[in-house]
DNA sequence: GAGCCGTGGTC
DNA sequence: TGACCAAGGCT
């Protein structure tokens, strides 16, 4: 059944395989390592068509890896801003930094598990698709694909090791980094999480979940939590047409970004209400923004001053507020403070 | 293992 | 329209 599924799987890609700025079409060499990486680390959890312009961008702006270790971290938190999780935006330049002064990226994928930003899926992934080398790709993608042709019933995340078990089954010796980007064509394009079409699917007369007649139910995942809503204040601080920002700290929400001054709402509870100035301040109204784990409702006040406000921050023109690279919930702020 | 960490698109 | 989803990693 292994040989019949990855054969299968391959001749379908070499017919039908996406073509995507970062990668090679199928029997041309293997793309630069650094564009597999970046583009790797840009699709965490993240569509191909919010990636693209991104990757356009910094592969423009930072043509090599050693472009890359060599920008400020600022430079590169800015460049990132509105694709989100930016621990991916931190971690990219340290990884690039230990790259560049190894003198190039490690081959293996062993290696390659041992920069920040790289866990089990992408150390694979670029182990199989700029190296050659046969590694077990896992993803989203996969554990659809992989839980419907086994019929693998047992919840999510408690089935991951008998995914990984068929995965490693079915993934052939040669052409492991076609056969990754195979899986997650295929889980992109046929093999979908609502309404597969099975009967596209190069893989239909394999798949136990097609057999057994409820392919859409799998793989079955565990409910999820409640979001609860919190309630926050962002404080837009006006003088000589510059508006006051500061940098986030540390590694936590929006950590490293650019941002408007707030209350310090959280996850785990609402903002203290305390503005950072004495005076009168305006409301310009209420900024709905939802994050993975909460929601908030953030409202936005207003005030011209010639003081200087407490604490670190910087004075950005507001003409150049585009270019400030402030996170979606802060760019919503602006937006409705400058209508 | 489970919680934390963004965003935009889809139905 | 709210809930779900997308090429996960870190702690």
């Amino acid at each position: 059944m292994a040989a019949i599924v990855s054969e299968h799987l391959l001749e379908w890609y070499d017919a039908h395989a996406r073509n995507l700025p970062w990668r090679a079409r199928p029997g041309e060499p293997a793309p630069d390592p650094y564009r597999v990486w970046l583009s790797e680390v840009m699709l965490q959890q993240t569509t191909v068509a919010a990636v693209k312009p991104y990757f356009e961008a910094f592969t423009t702006r930072w043509p090599t890896v050693e472009d890359l270790a060599a920008s400020p971290e600022e430079d590169v938190m800015a460049a990132w801003a509105g694709l989100g999780y930016y621990s991916r935006a931190r971690n990219l330049v340290k990884a690039a930094r230990a790259v560049a002064g190894q003198g190039g990226f490690p081959d293996t994928e062993e290696a390659l598990r041992e920069l920040p930003g790289l866990g089990a899926y992408t150390a694979a992934a670029v182990a199989a698709i700029a190296f050659g080398r046969r590694a077990v790709v896992v993803d989203a993608n996969v554990e659809r694909v992989v839980s419907r042709l086994f019929a693998i019933r047992e919840p999510l995340p408690g089935s991951r090791k008998a995914i990984r078990a068929c995965a490693e089954e079915i993934t052939p010796d040669s052409r492991a980094g076609d056969f990754a980007q195979a899986m997650m064509d295929l889980g992109a394009t046929i093999c979908t999480s609502r309404d597969p079409k099975c009967l596209l699917c190069p893989l239909q007369a394999a798949c136990r979940g097609r057999a057994e007649g409820d392919p859409a139910q799998l793989p079955v995942k565990a409910p999820k939590k409640a979001k609860p809503l919190r309630q926050g204040k962002a404080w837009w601080i006006e003088r000589d047409e510059a508006v006051w920002l500061v940098r986030r700290e540390g590694k936590g929400m929006l950590g490293g970004m650019r941002a408007l001054p707030d209350d310090g709402w959280s996850a785990g509870g609402d903002g203290s209400g305390e503005p950072p100035l004495d005076g009168e301040w305006q409301g310009a109204g209420v900024v709905r923004h939802t994050f993975t784990h909460f929601a908030l409702e953030m409202s936005v006040e207003c005030q011209s001053t010639r003081e200087e406000p407490q604490g670190q921050g910087e004075w950005w023109p507001v003409d150049q507020l585009d270019e400030a690279g402030l996170p979606t919930l802060f760019a919503k702020a602006a937006r409705l403070v400058l209508a």
